[in-house]
DNA sequence: TAGATTGTTAATCGATTAACAATC
DNA sequence: TAGATTGTTAATCGATTAACAATC
């Protein structure tokens, strides 16, 4: 199955597809051509059928999409129904933020341990979850069959942690420190630069305002 | 000046320059080439000097590029030398975590206020800001010069909140609400979708673990 | 001056869009 | 069957990489 590598542009596109698809299910609506989501999520209907067709037809001719059925494909394409433990280091505001989220459960993301070196904040509490020293991250990774680490701490440990989890067997890191994370292959990992973010808004803002002003 | 137009796919990497420049140039770097530059970031060293010149002609021949300059340069046409007040709406686990985050005052943007609609969390307080009541953001926003909100509110609420922040005046939304907000020409929007971004790792860890049990 | 490295043009690659035959 | 809309091939567009003349 699935032979040919499907480019990031295209993965990057399909949660959106997911959360479109997830409403209009929500809203009842039962079909839906290429067109019609086309209008509604504001990208070409052509685009709309190359992403699709990259994992096989989905549609049929002359009738669109079930959205029931589209949905819950991209969901299995995503991976969503298959269970896989996460534990966050780091418990500062970010960290709990994150651990309190209650949608990643529905996505099969469950939440096992967390971690942080601040002996204050060990023994509290996120969501029935105790927080715990950093020596004991290495052996709870090993033993409790933990595939994706969240990393919430300082970009100055990030480094050092990122290396442990992976000689311990993490699968994959999604990565809020302001650093980039020098992993083996297959080892997967998702940056969530946030100061980033920003800072493409920021040019955005000046950009505009800088052409506003013009002639 | 910066006459023609600039991808957002250039804008998406001038923050990572921005960082490693940081870096070096703390490190005590004093000049660096593009050849020596993309061995360090992994990208192409004709990449790098495309980049840069879109914005003109930063480096010298023979030379390389000067580390300090340059970091300065990025810094300016990513607009971070000016300054933007921003409020947060939504002082759940999300929002207290960005107002709590300090760097973002470094890069010239200014924390100045906090809404919520739950009455138990207003007055409570955040880096010195009291958390207000959503009455009160329309009027806050036209008196205090505010440039960009950031929304850490459901879904649900979104989209209302933000037209309510585009009629008054709001320059820029930092959305980390799971919905695409609908906002005239001119309204910078930036999104961190976390629950797409994690969908994403899903798929990679998946596919991958499909892969490694082939042949 | 000779060597190094930029700035920039040209070539390539990949992603997006358009078009249309296949088919429900 | 006729109409609609997919699946897919071909055309276009834009982004990345390679090459090299300009120049410090």
């Amino acid at each position: 199955m699935e032979a040919k590598e499907i480019s990031q542009a295209v993965v990057g596109r399909l949660p959106r597809y997911f959360r479109y698809l997830g409403e209009l299910k929500d809203e009842g609506v039962e079909r839906i051509s290429s067109q019609e989501l086309s209008e509604l999520m504001k990208v070409t209907a052509s685009q709309i059928r190359q992403d699709f067709n990259n994992f096989g037809g989905f549609g049929q001719q002359g009738y669109g999409y079930n959205v029931e059925f589209l949905y819950k494909e991209i969901g299995r394409i995503l991976g969503l129904e298959n269970k896989h433990n996460f534990i966050i280091i780091g418990a500062g505001n970010l960290g709990r933020a994150l651990g309190n989220y209650m949608n990643f459960e529905r996505r099969g993301f469950i939440f096992k341990g967390m971690f942080d070196k601040n002996p204050e904040l060990i023994g509290s509490d996120v969501r029935g979850i105790k927080v715990m020293p950093m020596e004991e991250m290495e052996r709870f990774v090993r033993e409790n069959d933990i595939d994706i680490a969240i990393l919430t701490i300082p970009k100055t440990s990030a480094v050092e942690v990122a290396d442990r989890l992976v000689q311990n067997g993490i699968r994959a890191i999604w990565n809020f420190a302001h650093v980039d994370l020098n992993v083996p292959d297959g080892i997967q990992v998702e940056n969530v630069h946030l100061s980033d973010s920003l800072m493409k808004l920021s040019y955005n803002i000046n950009r505009y305002m800088k052409e506003s002003n013009k002639d």
